[in-house]
DNA sequence: ATAAAGAGTGAATCAATATTCATTTTTTGT
DNA sequence: ACAAAAAATGAATATTGATTCACTCTTTAT
């Protein structure tokens, strides 16, 4: 035998793997899935095309990678900020809130994450993140009602509910078509997004809590 | 000159591409639109794939009509329901019930027209009928805030919120994923749909009033 | 009956990328 | 330096239905 996988190979090759996949992300957080085809990838990265097929199995899987990797960011962001010693309602707020300021900062990932038509593969994801979500919700919601800070409910409903209102009344404000094809200004002011947000919070908050804020 | 389109003609045109239209709403009702192709449509209606071009623009065109025709139905149900003297919370109630109740009761169609994924103008299609759904929540939201019976708030998110609210709590229980992919018990039982629909309605009302039910 | 015009046909073509794979280049151990 | 092994390449191929279009069949008015 002559060629055995060194350690120095394989970092190679790791960094190799990774430069394309750092470079689907880019190219959806920048144009969304349908900028991102595995040529335009290939080029991005410096590799031939055949390449990307060293590293990944198939174009679903690369952006299933991908999408795991973008929304798992938020879905941390989210856990975290429902985190902490404060009643059930504070920290639901607090998760949401954050949740759209983040989305309405990134508009096109986020309109990717959310509702942009994908492979079935990554809707796949998509499907299970909203369960992810709504999972962590439930589970607020649920400590709210043990603590009595909360009116008992389906907490599995309201949390899918939440997830819904949420990503329904982002869509229309991050759909491409509402904020052009390439966003100059990002989205808008911070008294813009104050007048987006609070009336989502508003409803979110009622409809799990019961009570008027 | 020799041929000129006769009434008889007309009349049998109209008729043939009713047909057509006819077997691909059927198809769609059964299997989604991924199970339908022209190809089929075409077998289905007794004519060959070209004649489908004679009476549609494309396939896109064909089933953004056929999108239409099924997504108004629910509208106009909707519509109705949210019409009367009742105070704005009841119809609001009346038609969200409705909806989710339809929708069980004919989940392959109301999982296409919900959630599965579709050509790009079907997509558009879907969104403007979202936006149609939230008006009508909008303005009977906007009457109730009006009467008094409603606490002020941002009437067009609530309804926002509203659509979605209701779509994604739907689209777990509809999905093919969750149904198999042929549902023989027609989805659940009275019981069974009690369960799921009252918390929605529950979730809902909430938001929108602030009132604990 | 005839011929002009339109309607119907369905096999062939197209389109747009994802994927493959025969060939070339690089790496490694002797 | 050599050759075995693997990695990299990128032009060629595959895929999957939608769409076309040259041809045939019907309808109509004379």
């Amino acid at each position: 035998m002559a060629y055995r996988e060194t350690e120095k190979m394989r970092l190679r090759k790791a960094g190799i793997r990774q430069r394309i996949f750092d470079c689907a992300y880019h190219r959806v957080s920048q144009g969304g899935f349908r900028n991102a085809s595995i040529n335009l990838v290939a080029e991005d990265a410096g590799v031939a095309t055949g390449s990307v097929y060293r590293h990944f199995e198939s174009k679903a899987e690369l952006f299933a990678e991908v999408f795991r990797e973008a929304t798992q960011i938020e879905l941390d962001k989210v856990e975290s900020a429902l985190t902490g010693q404060e009643p059930a309602l504070v920290r639901l707020e607090r998760a949401i809130r954050q949740f759209a300021e983040r989305a309405l900062r990134g508009p096109v990932m986020a309109w990717s994450l959310i509702a942009e038509p994908v492979d079935p593969l990554v809707e796949e994801e998509r499907l299970n993140y909203r369960r992810s979500y709504a999972e962590f919700f439930e589970r607020v919601i649920l400590e709210g009602i043990e603590a009595g800070t909360l009116p008992p409910q389906d907490a599995h409903l309201s949390a899918t509910c939440l997830v819904g209102a949420l990503a329904e009344s982002l869509v229309g404000p991050l759909s491409p078509q509402q904020q052009g094809p390439v966003q100059m200004p990002p989205v808008g002011d911070q008294s813009r997004q104050k007048v987006l947000i609070e009336p989502i919070i508003d409803f979110c908050m009622q409809g799990v809590s019961g009570q008027r804020r």
